[in-house]
Formats: structure tokens, sequence, C-alpha cells
DNA sequence: CTGAAAGCGCTTACAG
DNA sequence: CTGAAAGCGCTTACAG
């Protein structure tokens, strides 16, 4: 028994086979799922198989399949709470699928990408995930040609032809517009996403079209680069300009935090003295010390559809590339002034 | 050019070897470090390569070397923002030494640990890090027969055998309580770390020792699990007793921002009424909103620990284990009352 | 230094 | 349904 288990990933379908009486490809059918065997066959395979602490040696099996069962996961920052989420819900949801994640940390350079995807090439990845990350068209071309599915989490890419997960971030950007406008704000101040990514424009053009569409316009807008010294550096601009704001979106929760610290640092109370909304709805959002009004990116859904789109694509290559967008809802809590006669 | 670059994956040594005229021995050797080769043939070999596009299958290499440049790492939850931190930093030092990182998401529950290590041992990862995750003795048993060396990150294991890096928790514990004393506090309670972990046990123990001291002693102690619905439970409790606490040293910082919300929910001001003290100097930390003094867990010289004992173990499998303890400062900021005399 | 050959642990036509 | 054989893309003794 105890001399079974030992040195179990060194037992190979040969000694099992040995050990059962039967050939080598007879064991390696029992372990392959559809694969034409009588019970009796497996019934001895099996027994043989788990007094030697067989399992069938996944690396070989991916050389000859060229299925890997891994999925290459490329991020770039974890410091913005969005992404570990993300992480943690991908991870769990593949392995539920039986598959293993290889993980990758390239900032957005192009020359990290790059080495990257190599690497991830060379490794046969069955998929590949993109957590806020954007990848060259060069770079798609050749996963392409190596007939490896992408899946962008949380970023779109106009003209890569490659699928895409994101929320309906125009219209999350709409929905915050009109939320501060009915909530009686005169001068409301943007801090965008990073304007190099779809998602920061999106939710920026969502913000001036619902504000245009009541006869408003933002009183300033600032790239904020998704990063909080930039933010920081953003806020202290509109607190220093000639007309300073009453209302800020932020263009995501990870910059609106030190946006709401930095005004409390300069004596201004939130939200009776300027309101912030975020975007993410990450959990620091609902912490009493901040109490983020925001537009939620519903990461259950993100991830669920970002993993059914990566398996199906690895199951039908000829499958189109799709691009997700789940609707974003406004979680309101108490960052911001409610809009007139609505009640806490 | 183009065409050369085109399914760049199905380029093998033996197409290398005929577009260079020499070997598919020849080829495997020049893409092997230390092997002898001419000059010349380098020179062959590495244009036809660049020119067809060619690298190594790491797949094949690993099923013949054993070596698979992959090391598992094994996480169990990523909202306390010192993992994801820990995440990035291991990935990043262990890309730089060519290692790729296989991640597995686990819980602390022995079923799952179990699973993750026989997939761990089925792909023949060269070396697994686990991140505050124990594994049980059967586990390690089977790695070390496996030949594949295990590094416990921030987790000590009792009796395991296994390498760990951790901070020096005892003396951490010890710093605060010296300090907290040295505040003035006379009340001081304790939300320790969950006590089914070795930090958790010896931050309060740490703690426990200073004070006795100082001929002192702890109001109260609650395991508070590690965890945010713990930690308010037993900050509650706190609240809700007989004699309350003046300042409340907690087991990590996660913990220690629920904390300080639930004070300040209740109407009682930090470090006026309460002090709070943590552990980790996570980033957060730092951010006006909690401003937590805490002990600080030198994440990079951690990371590095770590990393430099995996790869010596990998390098020499007949190294013996280490349990390396890096030194823990204190964070002086704003949340905890000053020992007397002290200047801000 | 170089090439021919064996072999790593599997899967998958191919006969029977 | 089952076995013998070829082959996945490499590394590594073994001769020369």
């Amino acid at each position: 028994m105890d001399g079974g288990m030992r040195n179990a990933q060194k037992v190979t379908s040969v000694d099992v086979a040995r050990r059962a009486g039967v050939s080598q490809s007879a064991v390696s059918r029992v372990f392959t799922p559809g694969a034409s065997v009588s019970a009796d066959m497996t019934e001895k395979v099996r027994r043989a198989a788990a007094e030697l602490g067989y399992s069938p040696n996944p690396l070989a099996r991916a050389m000859i399949t060229g299925k890997s069962r891994i999925i290459g996961l490329v991020v770039a920052y974890l410091d913005n709470q969005f992404y570990p989420l993300a992480i943690e819900r991908l991870s769990h949801a593949l392995q539920a699928e039986g598959y293993h994640v290889l993980l990758f940390m390239a900032s957005n350079s192009e020359g990290e990408i790059e080495k990257v995807v190599t690497d991830l090439l060379a490794y046969r990845v069955d998929g590949i995930i993109t957590a806020s990350v954007a990848i060259t068209n060069d770079m798609t071309r050749r996963c392409a040609d190596a007939g490896i599915p992408v899946v962008l989490f949380n970023r779109g890419q106009p003209g890569s032809g490659l699928s895409s997960v994101t929320s309906a971030n125009v219209e999350g950007g709409r929905k915050v517009a009109a939320f501060l406008h009915q909530g009686g704000h005169k001068q409301i101040a943007h801090i965008s996403g990073w304007q190099g990514s779809l998602t920061g424009r999106e939710r920026q053009q969502g913000f001036e079209e619902g504000l245009a569409a009541l006869d408003a316009a933002p009183l300033m807008i600032i790239d904020g680069m998704y990063d909080r010294a930039s933010a920081l550096a953003a806020t202290e601009t509109l607190l220093r300009s000639a007309v300073v704001p009453d209302a800020i979106f932020v263009g995501n929760d990870h910059m609106a935090f030190v946006v709401i610290d930095t005004l409390r640092q300069n004596g201004l109370r939130v939200p009776q003295d300027i309101s912030v909304v975020g975007y993410d709805d990450v959990p620091i959002s609902a912490w009493p010390a901040y109490d983020l009004t925001t537009v939620r990116q519903p990461m259950n859904r993100m991830v669920e559809a970002t993993v059914d789109t990566l398996l199906a694509q690895i199951a039908d290559p000829d499958r189109p590339a799709q691009k997700i967008e789940i609707g974003a809802p406004l979680m309101v809590r108490g960052s911001a002034r409610l809009p007139q006669g609505q009640a806490t």
C-alpha cells in the first residue's frame, strides 16, 4: 500500500500494462474519454493503476494531442483590487473545467507583451485570457496562426478581431452623468480612465453624451491614467482651478479612493462639498471609510462570459470572435449627493 | 520574411536541421546551454532557426529532462491585499529567472490541497511555493518523494521539514506590545490572526511575552481568523465588554481596516479614544483614510528569499530545508497614540 | 565537435 | 474490443 504510493510520478502506462497483463495501448484507452474499451478491461486497468498510483503524464499527452489543458492568463498590475479578484474567479472557473492557469505578469509595454506571447506559444497553451492588457496586432496574428483563441477581459481592442468581455462602459458613463445631473450638480469634472484604453475612452464618451443629452457639459476632463499618482495630481489641479467642481466622476474606483482622500485632506467633505462617483465596485468601495457610489462591473458574469467564450472557441476554432458587453448598474452609496426627492 | 514567421509553433528541430544542412542533434545542442558546438555550427543553426522562427518545444524538453521550468504557486484568498502583491512580485522574480508560474487557487481545506498537489505532481513542476496555505504532511512526503522542493511563503509549518520564509512574527508581536505600553495604554486587547496558523500564534505569543516583560497582560484576546467578518464580530464583542480597551493590536492589516471602520461607526476616534495597530503594512495602510500603524512584512526581501531558497533547492536536491525569518520593523503612523516624549 | 540511434510517456491510426 | 507499431519533438549517451 505504502510502497505503491511512493514515487507515484515515476509510474508509467507500461508499468500499469504489465501489472494488469494487458497492452500499453489498452491502458491509454482506459484513460482516454470516449475510447472503446470493455468494462472488463477498464476494471482490470483501473485497479492496477490505483495500486500503482498511476495517472497519465499530461506533458506527454500534450505533446501528442497538441492540447495542453493550460490557459495563459496575462495581467498587468495587481494593485487595483479589481484584478486580483478577476484572477481568483477566473482561476476557480478554469480549474473547475479541468484547465490550469499559467500566469504572466506583463506591463503594457510592447516588448514585454511580445515576450509573453512567445512563451505562451511555446508552451502550446490552449487559450489566452488577457486582463487589462492590450496585445499588438502582430501578436494577435501569431496567436491566430497558431490556432490559439484569445479573449480580452475588461479591455476592448478595436480592429483586432479578438473576442472581448467588458461591461457596458458607454452606458455606465451615461448613467453617472444623469445621476449627478439629477443630483443638482452644476460643475461636474471627470478624471478619466487611461485614454490609451478603450474602457477609459468609452466611459468618458458615455459621460459626455449623457451630459450633452441634458444640455450640460463637463467642467473639465483630465486623464487619470488609471493610477494613483496621476489621479492625485489631477485632483490637485481641479482644486486649484478657477471654478472648483461640485462633483467628480472618476474613471475607476482605484483612483476614486485617492481622490476622496485628497479632498478630505483639503478640508472638503464628501459628498456635502463635492460628490465623487467611481467605476468598478471593488469590495473596498463598500468599506465605510469610502462608501463609494460607483458603477458596478459584474465580476461573476464577466468571468463566466469570458470562460464560456474561450472554451467555445477552443472547442470550435472556426467560431467567430464575440464582443460581449455586460450591463453595469449604478451602486448608490454615500459619496455622492442623491437626486432630489430620492430617499436614502 | 513574413512567411517565415507564420505558424512559428509548427517548426521543429528537424526543419531547422534540414535548412541548415546539419543533423537534428546538432540543432538541439545549439539550443542546449553548455553543449559542445563549434562557432560555425552555432552560426549556421541560429540563422536557419531565425529564418524559420524556431524555438525548442518546452514540453518535449520537459518530458526528457524531467525539468519543466514551471513553478507551482498555490494561494488561498486574494482579498487580503498582501497576497496579490506577493503573486505579482513572485511572478516577476520567477519570470526573470526563466521560470513560469502555474497558478492554483485553493482553500485551506484538505481535499482541495490534495487535488492541487496531485496536479502539481502530474505537471512535473520543478518547485512549489505555497502562500498562506498549509500542506498536509502526507502531501509533503509525496512532494519529497517526487523530488520537488517546496517553500512556504508567509506560513510556517512545525514538523514538516519544509523550507519557509516568514517575517519575525514573535519579535513583531513584542514590538507592538512595547510600543503600545509605552504609549500609556492600560487596557490592550488583541484580535489575533487565525490560531490555526503559525503566523497567528507567533504574533500573539510575542505580544503576550512583550506585555509580560513589562508586568502587563492583554485585556482580552479574540481569534479574528484573518477575515473581515470575524474581525467585525470581535470588535463588537470588545465594545460590548465590561472594560472597553484603549488599544487593539490586530493580527493583520486586512482585519485592522474593519476594526477601524467599526470603531468610527460607533462614534469612537482613532487614536484619541482607541489606538489600533496592524500587521503587514499593505499599501492600503498608508492611505490617509486609515493611516495605520503596523508591523511591516518586507515583501521584497521575503520574495527574494523565497525565490533564492527554491532555486537553490532545485539546483541541489540534497540541500537541507531552511526556515528564514526576516526582520519586521514597526511603521509608526497615526492610528495609535505615540509613546510619551516622542515627536510626530 | 558531429551524426545516428535510442528513448522520454504517451495517443492514434491500423490490422485483426 | 484489443495489440503491435509509428510517431509527437526533443535530449543524451555512444561512436567516430
